[in-house]
DNA sequence: CTGAAAGCGCTAACAA
DNA sequence: TTGTTAGCGCTTTCAG
C-alpha cells in the first residue's frame, strides 16, 4: 500500500531500461539530457521511491548503523546530560557518516540489536539486559557514563572519584574541615563513586568523616531538600557541602538560605555537573564540570574504530573533570561580608 | 572485511540448509531441537550476523525510517528545547516502532533524504535548503516550530503571539502599563511572533508602545544584558519587561538587581520557555511554558498517518502555551515589601 | 520437520 | 549512451 511502483514501472513509463533509470537516481553521468529529463519527470509523476533495502543490499553500500540508546529515566533524561553526550556522538556520526538510530527506552520495550552495526547506551541505567544481549550477540557495543570493571566492553565514564578528591582539596584549601556530603543516587555509579571519592579524600588528610555528615540523596530535589535540612538543623553544622549534582546543590542552597544562612559567608556549597543553571543561580554554583560532550564523541569514534577491526580490545576511559569556581564557596578564616 | 560469512556458510558448517537456518533466526517453531542448537552454536562460533538489509528485501517487512533532524545551531542546540522535542518524537517512533534516525547538521553537511520514508525537522534554522529537497522529492516532512504558512507541508509550531498577548493582559492586569520587551532574534519566527504578539496586544489596549521600549535581542546573554541596561537607565523606566526567553530574562533581572532595582518589588519581569533555570533562579520566573515534548509526539504521529497514507493534505497546528506565575511580578498598587 | 527453488528491488559488469 | 544479464543475502512458498 505504501510504495508500489518500482523502478521497473518507471522505466516502462519512461520508455527506458531499469539501468537507465537506475542511473539517473544515481546521478551517473552517462545518460542523455533527454532520456535524464524524461526519466526523472516519469518518477515524480508517479511519485517513485527507490527502495532503500534493495539499493543497499545491490550496491553493498551501506552506512554503518549506530543504535543510541538513552535510558527512560527521567531523571537523567530530563536533565541537561543526554542532549550533550547525543551531541558528542551525533556530530562524530555525522562526520563519519554512520547511521545514529535513536532509542528512548526504559529497557523493557522491544529493541533489536540483531538490527544495527554497533551499540551506544547513553547511560547503562536499566539497560543491563540489553548490554547482555548485545553482549551475547557480539555486537560491538559502548557503554557510556558507567565505567564495567569485569566485562569486556568499551566504556567512556566520567572520573568521578578523583573529581570528588579533588573537591575535598579544594575545600579544605579553602580551611573547611567539618566537611558534609549529599549523596545521589547510590545504585548510580557516578553517585556510588562520588561517595567514595569523598569519603576517600576526607580519611586520606586526616578529616571527620561523621557519619551525620554523609546524607542520602537519589539526585531529585525532595531528596536533597530533606538532606539539607537534616545537615544545617545539625548541632555540629558542617561548614561546607559536597552534594553530588547541580540541582540539588542549588536546592541546598535555597534551603540554607531559607533558614536565614548566608552563601557562602556562613555555608559553603560545592556542585556537580555544570550544569547551565548552575551558572544562573541566585548563588552562582562552584562545581565540577564533565566532558559530556567529549564522552559521546568518543564513544562513537571507539565504535566506529571496532567496527572497522582496527581495534579489538576493548577500550576503557575514564575522562577528567575540571572544578569551576565560582562564588558558593568561602575561606573560612574571612570575616563574613554582607552583599549589596 | 566486516562481515564476510553469510547464511549460506552458516548452513555448510551446520550441516543444513539456508532455509533451516533463516528458520531458526526467526524463531519459527518447526526446527528440531537438535538442528536449532546446531545452528545456533554455529552463528556464535561463526560470528554470524544476518545482512539487515538482504532480510528486509526479502521479507518485504521493514520498520519505517524517520530522519530526525537537529540543526546544529548552539543556540538552540544547547537549550532545553532540542532535547524536549526530541524525547516527544523519541518515545512516539518507539511506540509506533519507527526507526528515527537523528542528523544534526548546519544545513549543508550531506544528509540524503532519500534514504528515509520521512523527515520531521526539529526546527528549520539553516535547513531551508534541505526541506525545500524534501518537498522536492516529495518526502513526507514535518516542520517543528516553525508555522509556515505558504509551504504545503505539515508543521507543529508553538502559538507564540497568542502567548505574547496574554503576558501583556497578565501584565495589565497587575496594573502595569509602562511595559517593555526584549525580542529574540527577529531572524527566528519565535522571536518574531512574540513581538509582534505584544505590539498587538499593547496596541489594543490603547498601551503606549514606545520605541525606547522595544530592544532587540537575539536570544543570547549579551544582547539581553545591553537590553536591559538600556532600559532601565531610561528616564521613563518601564515597570515591566516581557522577555522572549528565560535565559534572557534571568540575565535582565540579574541586571536589574546589580543597579539595586528589587524584583518583583520595583520590576516585574516574564521571560518564556519555562526551562528548568527558570524554577530554581534567583527570583522564580513566571514565564509562558511550551508543550515541546508534546510538539514532539505530535510531529512523528503526523508523518506516521501520512506514511500510513491516512492523510493526505498538511497538517498545520498551532500548540497553545500556560502562563507558569512564580514570583517575578507584582501588583504595581501593593507597597513594596522586603524579604528576608 | 526439512530443503529446493523462486524471487524481493536494485545495481553493476559486460556487451552492444 | 544504452540494455542485457547476473547476482546482492535472505525469506518463503511448496513439495517432500
Amino acid at each position: 500500500m505504501k510504495q508500489k511502483i518500482d523502478i521497473a514501472q518507471v522505466a516502462k513509463a519512461a520508455g527506458v531500461s531499469t539501468t537507465t533509470v537506475s542511473r539517473v537516481i544515481n546521478r551517473v553521468a552517462t545518460v542523455s539530457e533527454d532520456n535524464q529529463r524524461r526519466v526523472r519527470e516519469t518518477i515524480k509523476r508517479l511519485g517513485y521511491r527507490p527502495n532503500l533495502n534493495a539499493q543497499r543490499l545491490a550496491s553493498g553500500k551501506a552506512n554503518l548503523t549506530i543504535a543510541f540508546v538513552i535510558p527512560r529515566f527521567e531523571g537523567i533524561f530530563h536533565s541537561y546530560y543526554a542532549l550533550q553526550v547525543l551531541k558528542g556522538s551525533g556530530i562524530a556520526a555525522e562526520r563519519l557518516r554512520c547511521d545514529l538510530l535513536v532509542h528512548i527506552t526504559d529497557g523493557k520495550t522491544f529493541v533489536n540489536p540483531m538490527a544495527v552495526n554497533g551499540v551506544i547506551f547513553a547511560d547503562l541505567l536499566g539497560c543491563e539486559e540489553l548490554l547482555d544481549r548485545t553482549l551475547d550477540e557480539g555486537i560491538p557495543t559502548v557503554v557510556l557514563n558507567h565505567y564495567l570493571e569485569e566485562l569486556p566492553v568499551n566504556c567512556v565514564a566520567i572520573d568521578n572519584r578523583t573529581a570528588a578528591e579533588r573537591v575535598v582539596d579544594y575545600l579544605v584549601r579553602l580551611g573547611h574541615r567539618d566537611i558534609a556530603t549529599i549523596t545521589g543516587d547510590l545504585k548510580v555509579q557516578a553517585g556510588l563513586d562520588r561517595l567514595d571519592g569523598f569519603v576517600k579524600a576526607m580519611k586520606s588528610r586526616q578529616l571527620p568523616v561523621r557519619e551525620a555528615h554523609i546524607r542520602f540523596g537519589d539526585f531529585g530535589l525532595p531528596s536533597a531538600r530533606a538532606a539539607a535540612e537534616a545537615l544545617l538543623a545539625l548541632k555540629e553544622r558542617p561548614t561546607a557541602i559536597f552534594v553530588a549534582s547541580d540541582d540539588m546543590a542549588l536546592e541546598t542552597i535555597n534551603v540554607a538560605l531559607a533558614k536565614g544562612l548566608r552563601v557562602p559567608e556562613e555555608l559553603s556549597v560545592v556542585g556537580f555537573d555544570d550544569n547551565p543553571i548552575a551558572e544562573h543561580a541566585r548563588v552562582p554554583l562552584t562545581t565540577v564540570r564533565q566532558p559530556l560532550t567529549e564522552m559521546g564523541r568518543l564513544g562513537l569514534d571507539i565504535l566506529f574504530q571496532h567496527l572497522k577491526g582496527k581495534k579489538q580490545s576493548p577500550t576503557k576511559l575514564l575522562l577528567p573533570t575540571e572544578l569551576v569556581e565560582r562564588v558558593s564557596c568561602r575561606q573560612t578564616w574571612l570575616e563574613p561580608q554582607h552583599h549589596g
